[in-house]
RNA sequence: GGUUCCGUAGCUCAACUGGAUAGAGCAACUGCCUUCUAAGCAGUAGGUUGAAGGUUCGAGUCCUUCCGGAAUCACCA
C-alpha cells in the first residue's frame, strides 16, 4: 500500500513533467493489473486525455516513457489501448518485503481515536437459535474484529428481548404441561427446553381455535377467546405488575435460555462486551414517547394511542404506544438507543446487525430519534444482511425447516472428523488435539461459508449438500496454513529461519514470489475497505487469493532443494509472512488455523 | 397496490464502485504424488450478465420501460 502511494507519486511528478499540466490525485486510478498483461500494476489513461490534450493512447506511452525514465523502482511500461501497465524492479519488492516483514503492527491500522457499537445476535428468548442467527452472530462478531484492526475501539452488544407476550406464551405451555421439568431434570439445553414449550403453546392454540370456530365462532372471535391466549395475556399483565410469582418463574425460564444460549455461544466463538435487556430499557423508551408527546413531536389519537406522523418523509404514520399505554417493539428500540449513548456517550458510530425485513423499522428508528432532538441519530447505521434461504426457500418453523444452530455446527464437526479420517491426517495426534482440529475446521467451513458472501445479499444454503472443504473453502486456506507451519518446523530444525543480510544479497524474484508479495502488500488496504463497507467478505476473498497465490508458488518453486541459500533464507520468511498474514486475515472472521492437519 | 432490494456458467458465489477478452469454486473431463502435507497444482469445457432501449471513449455496474423473484407497508416482535 505504501507502494501504490509511491507509484501514484511518481505519476503524478511525470505527468507534470510530461504535459505541464497538474494531475489532480483523485484522478489517478491505479488497478492490478490483469493477469494476461504484463506488469503489476495498471494505470487507466482514458480519463487523463482530457488533461494532456493528447489521446488516451499517446498519454499512456509519453507517461510511460517518463515514469521508466525518472523512477528508480519501475523497471518497464506497456501500453495497450489507453492502459498502461507497469513493472516493478525486484528491489522495489525485495523492500516491500522488509517493510511488511519489520511492520512492528502488522495488520492493525494506526488509531482513529473512535468508539464504535456493533450490535448483533439480539435473539427472542423462546425460540433456539438458528442458521441465521449463524450468519448474524459471525457477521456481527467479524465487523467488530475488522473495526478493531481498522483502527476503532469497539464495543460489542447484544440486546435482549426477554419481555413479552412470545415469553409468556411459553410460561403458560409449561406451566399447563410440564410437570416441573427443567434442563436437568430432561437433560436438555435450556433454550430448547423453552422452545418446545412455546412450540406446545401454539400447538394448544391451534387446536382450541378450531374447536371454537367448530362451535360457531368467527376467526377473530376464536382468535382472542381461546383460554390458552387469555391466559398468556393475564401473565403478561401480571408480569408488568410484577407479580413476585410470575416475575419468579420468568426469571426461572429466562436464566434457562440464557445458559442454553451462552453453549451455543461458546461453540461459535462469539463473545459480548456488554447485554442490554428488553425489560430494563422499554420504560425509559416509554418516557421518551411521552416527553415528544410533551414537546409535540408526536400526537394522541381519540383512543389514546401515541403515533409519530412521517408522511413529511415519505413514510407512514407509526405506532408508538398502544391505546393501553403498553409498549411495542419500537418503543424499546428507541430507550435502548439513548441507554446506549448515554452508557457511552463517547461513541461515534452505533452499527446494527439486523436482518434486511427490518430495514423499514430501523429507517422509522433513526428518524424518531432525530426527531427527539438527538444529534447522534444519524450515526446510527443498519448493517442489513440478507436472508439465509433453503432450498425450499425461506426456514419456516411450523414447515419444521428450521435449521438449528446446535445441530448444525455438531454437523460441521462431525464431517470434519470423516474427512480427517478419510484422508488418514491423525497420525501422532492426541485426543484432545484432533478434537480441536475437527472443530477449528467444522467451523471454519462453516464460518467461511456464511462470510465469504456479500452480507446485503440473500445466500443459499442446501442441508443436503454438506458444506465442502475442497476449493473456495476454509478448510482450503486452513490448509494453506498448515503446509507453511509444516515448513517453518523444518526450517527451525534445519537452521534456516533467520533472514540474517539474505535480502541485501538477492538478484531476483520469481514471478510467483511478486504475485504473492503484491498480494501481503493490500493487507491494510483490505481492511480498511473492509471496514468502511462493513463486509467480512472482502477479508474472506483476500485470505483466499493469498492462498491460492501461495499454492502456486509453492507448487512451482522448492524451498529446501535451493542450492542459493539467501533465496532459500527469503523463501522461508517469505513463507512465514505469509503465514501470519492468512492467520490475521482468517482471524478477523473468527476462524482458527491450525498449524497440522 | 406503494416503497426497497435482487436477477451473472448446470449449481454456489466474484468482478477493485464506470475500465481491458465478465472471474473463482463445486459438478464433468485430462494430466501431476519416490522430492517442503494431493484438503493441493496445471489444463479442457461451460456466458447474448432476465429482456429491450438510452447515456459515452467504455455499461454486469448509471437512466427508462417491461419480465421474474424477495422483503416490507400491524394496537406482532
Amino acid at each position: 500500500m505504501i507502494l501504490e502511494q509511491e507509484i501514484t507519486a511518481e505519476i503524478t511528478v511525470a505527468f507534470k513533467e510530461a504535459f505541464n499540466t497538474e494531475l489532480p490525485i483523485e484522478q489517478i486510478s491505479l488497478q492490478p493489473t490483469r493477469k494476461e498483461f504484463e506488469g503489476t500494476h495498471t494505470l487507466v489513461c482514458f480519463p487523463l486525455a482530457r488533461l494532456s490534450k493528447t489521446g488516451p493512447e499517446q498519454t499512456a506511452q509519453q507517461l510511460g516513457q517518463k515514469l521508466q525514465e525518472n523512477s528508480d523502482f519501475i523497471s518497464d511500461f506497456n501500453v495497450v489501448k489507453g492502459f498502461l501497465n507497469l513493472s516493478l524492479t525486484y528491489k522495489a519488492w525485495i523492500s516491500t518485503f522488509e517493510e511488511l516483514t519489520y511492520d512492528p503492527n502488522p495488520g492493525q491500522l494506526s488509531s482513529t481515536g473512535k468508539e464504535v457499537m456493533v450490535e448483533y445476535s439480539s435473539p427472542n428468548t423462546n425460540k433456539p437459535l438458528h442458521l441465521g442467527h449463524l450468519r448474524n452472530n459471525f457477521l456481527g462478531w467479524s465487523v467488530s474484529e475488522i473495526l478493531k484492526a481498522a483502527g476503532n475501539k469497539v464495543h460489542k452488544v447484544q440486546i435482549i428481548n426477554d419481555r413479552g407476550i412470545h415469553i409468556c406464551k411459553s410460561m403458560v405451555a409449561w406451566q399447563q404441561f410440564g410437570n416441573g421439568e427443567t434442563p436437568k431434570s430432561s437433560d436438555k439445553k435450556g433454550d430448547k427446553l423453552v422452545g418446545d414449550y412455546y412450540v406446545q403453546f401454539d400447538q394448544e392454540y391451534k387446536k382450541q381455535i378450531s374447536e371454537l370456530e367448530a362451535q360457531g365462532l368467527s376467526k377473530e372471535q376464536a382468535e382472542t377467546d381461546a383460554p390458552i391466549m387469555k391466559e398468556a395475556k393475564e401473565l403478561l399483565l401480571k408480569w408488568e405488575d410484577k407479580d413476585p410469582e410470575v416475575y419468579e418463574l420468568w426469571k426461572q425460564m429466562n436464566n434457562w435460555v440464557y445458559s442454553g444460549f451462552d453453549a451455543t455461544y461458546q461453540t461459535m466463538g462469539v463473545d459480548f462486551d456488554k447485554l442490554y435487556y428488553e425489560s430494563e430499557t422499554y420504560l425509559l423508551g416509554k418516557e421518551e414517547v411521552l416527553r415528544g408527546l410533551d414537546q409535540g413531536v408526536f400526537y394522541k389519537k381519540e383512543d389514546g394511542s401515541v403515533w409519530v406522523d412521517l408522511s413529511d418523509q415519505g413514510l407512514d404514520q407509526k405506532l408508538l404506544l398502544r391505546s393501553d399505554g403498553t409498549s411495542v417493539y419500537m418503543t424499546q428500540d428507541i430507550g435502548t438507543a439513548i441507554l446506549r449513548f448515554r452508557d457511552f456517550p463517547k461513541i461515534a458510530r452505533q452499527v446494527y446487525t439486523v436482518g434486511n425485513e427490518q430495514e423499514y423499522h430501523f429507517k422509522v428508528l433513526f428518524l424518531i430519534l432525530e426527531k427527539l432532538g438527538y444529534k447522534w441519530a444519524k450515526e446510527c447505521y443498519h448493517l442489513s444482511y440478507g436472508m439465509v434461504d433453503l432450498p425450499s426457500g425461506k426456514m419456516k418453523s411450523r414447515e419444521g425447516t428450521v435449521v438449528d444452530a446446535d445441530d448444525l455446527m455438531q454437523e460441521m464437526l462431525d464431517t470434519a472428523e470423516e474427512h480427517t479420517k478419510e484422508l488418514g491426517k491423525i497420525e501422532g495426534f492426541t485426543e484432545e488435539q484432533a478434537r480441536e482440529l475437527y472443530y477449528n475446521l467444522g467451523l471454519g467451513a462453516l464460518k467461511y461459508f456464511l462470510l465469504k458472501v456479500d452480507p446485503k445479499k440473500r445466500m443459499l444454503f442446501d442441508p443436503n449438500e454438506s458444506i465442502q472443504f475442497q476449493g473456495h473453502t476454509g478448510p482450503f486456506i486452513q490448509y494453506t496454513h498448515a503446509r507453511i507451519s509444516a515448513i517453518l518446523r523444518k526450517a527451525n530444525q534445519v537452521g534456516y529461519d533467520e533472514l540474517g543480510d539474505s535480502l541485501l544479497k538477492l538478484e531476483s524474484l520469481e514471478p510467483v514470489e511478486i504475485g504473492v508479495l503484491k498480494l501481503l502488500a493490500n493487507f491494510k488496504d483490505k481492511i480498511a475497505e473492509a471496514a468502511d463497507t462493513y463486509s467480512p467478505d472482502v477479508i474472506a476473498q483476500y485470505a483466499y487469493d493469498v492462498a491460492k497465490e501461495y499454492n502456486r508458488f509453492y507448487q512451482e518453486v522448492s524451498i529446501f532443494n535451493e542450492e542459493n541459500r539467501d533465496k532459500l533464507k527469503f523463501r522461508i520468511a517469505f513463507s512465514r509472512l505469509t503465514a501470519q498474514t492468512i492467520k490475521q486475515a482468517m482471524g478477523l472472521l473468527g476462524i482458527n488455523v491450525p498449524e497440522r492437519m
